[in-house]
DNA sequence: ACTTTCTTCGAACACACGTTCGAACGAGTC
DNA sequence: GACTCGTTCGAACGTGTGTTCGAAGAAAGT
């Protein structure tokens, strides 16, 4: 007998799913209801709206990868092990929930109003934390704008993913991670130490 | 007296901008109507419809950036130089036509059927085109799933530029593409050459 | 057995959407 | 003036949308 919390996460769940897959817009609340075997005003009950089902899909995914990232980089010591530890847990997170992490990278603008605030928070807060690593990293040598500009890159190379990468394909993930991970570390470093 | 084709010019332009504000699917065929000064109906006399718009701004803009690339290699003779090139023009040419980069980055599931296959052709040979430059770049000291993985992490540095860059803000384009050069150039032949 | 609370859903509503059609307009040509 | 051809558009059509409502069923408390 399924409780109350775990039909509003199937909900979220099979939601996050058709989302990724049809895109939001594209979305009716009849596929969301014959995804998810409820029926149409049956998901009402667990959900104020369509726009409240995509709030809630970006907010809970935005807190587990922050939390996920912040736990990743605690045992690491060196500026360079704790940037290395934030990508691998950022890609391994992407790929292992390809479809919430999709529609957080995907659908960011199809939020309006409060909730958008809201999301963008969380946003900003995250990609603070990211600054704060290359800040930890490059010392003194690389100016604002610079870091700016290479978080950005960063996360472009990052979320970029859901644009092509299949998971049980050729390539796995680990080989996915440490790939992009030696990328931009080496980049970076030879970046601001030619100075 | 405006032409047959600067009527159609400015149709597919005003769209390309609406729909990179707002979102291929939140635009509606009105909201192309105001933001081009023509009637509802009027457009129909220039276009097919929605998706044919849609098509139609995706297809131009892909054959302009594919041969302004190779006009752009031309002239460099090393594989290092070539690849620069690419970036070099990719950067600026999505920062320099960013309505239009976007819709194509952004709105790339949203055709259908044989619109979809057409566009899909099209990336397919640029993205191949820039494997090609890696692969000169490397000699063989990569291997093919190396070059792929390295090749649309390219892309996502560059293509989520529309998500984050304001042109005209801190952060000038020759700046932001010669940042992304020395980053990429340098991660990718640290990466082959440890090996 | 009765009442209350939690949960489901068929049916309907008001609206916005993409597209079509036929009439009208303007500018050339005979 | 009559005719044609390229161009514009008001009005309407059919369909699919997100959401609401009230009734009905199931479960729990007394």
């Amino acid at each position: 007998m399924p409780s109350y919390d775990d039909r509003k996460d199937h909900l979220l769940h099979a939601a996050a799913r058709v989302f990724a897959e049809q895109g939001y817009d594209r979305t009716s609340m009849r596929d969301l209801a014959r995804a998810s075997g409820m029926s149409l005003a049956g998901m009402y009950y667990y959900v104020k709206g369509k726009e409240d089902l995509l709030l809630q899909i970006q907010k809970s995914c935005f807190e587990r990868v922050y939390e996920g990232a912040r736990a990743a980089l605690a045992p690491e010591a060196s500026a360079e092990g704790r940037l290395a530890a934030f990508i691998r847990h950022h890609v391994t997170f992407f790929v292992s929930h390809m479809d919430e992490m999709k529609v957080l990278a995907h659908e960011a603008e199809s939020l309006t109003g409060g909730a958008l605030e809201e999301v963008r928070r969380l946003k900003r807060q995250y990609v603070d934390y990211l600054i704060g690593l290359l800040g930890a990293l490059d010392g003194r040598s690389a100016d604002s704008a610079q870091r700016h500009v290479a978080a950005f890159t960063l996360f472009g190379m990052m979320n970029w993913i859901y644009t092509w990468y299949r998971p049980g394909g050729p390539v796995g993930v680990r080989q996915l991670a440490d790939q992009i991970t030696k990328l931009f570390l080496n980049g970076y470093q030879v970046e601001v130490s030619a100075r």
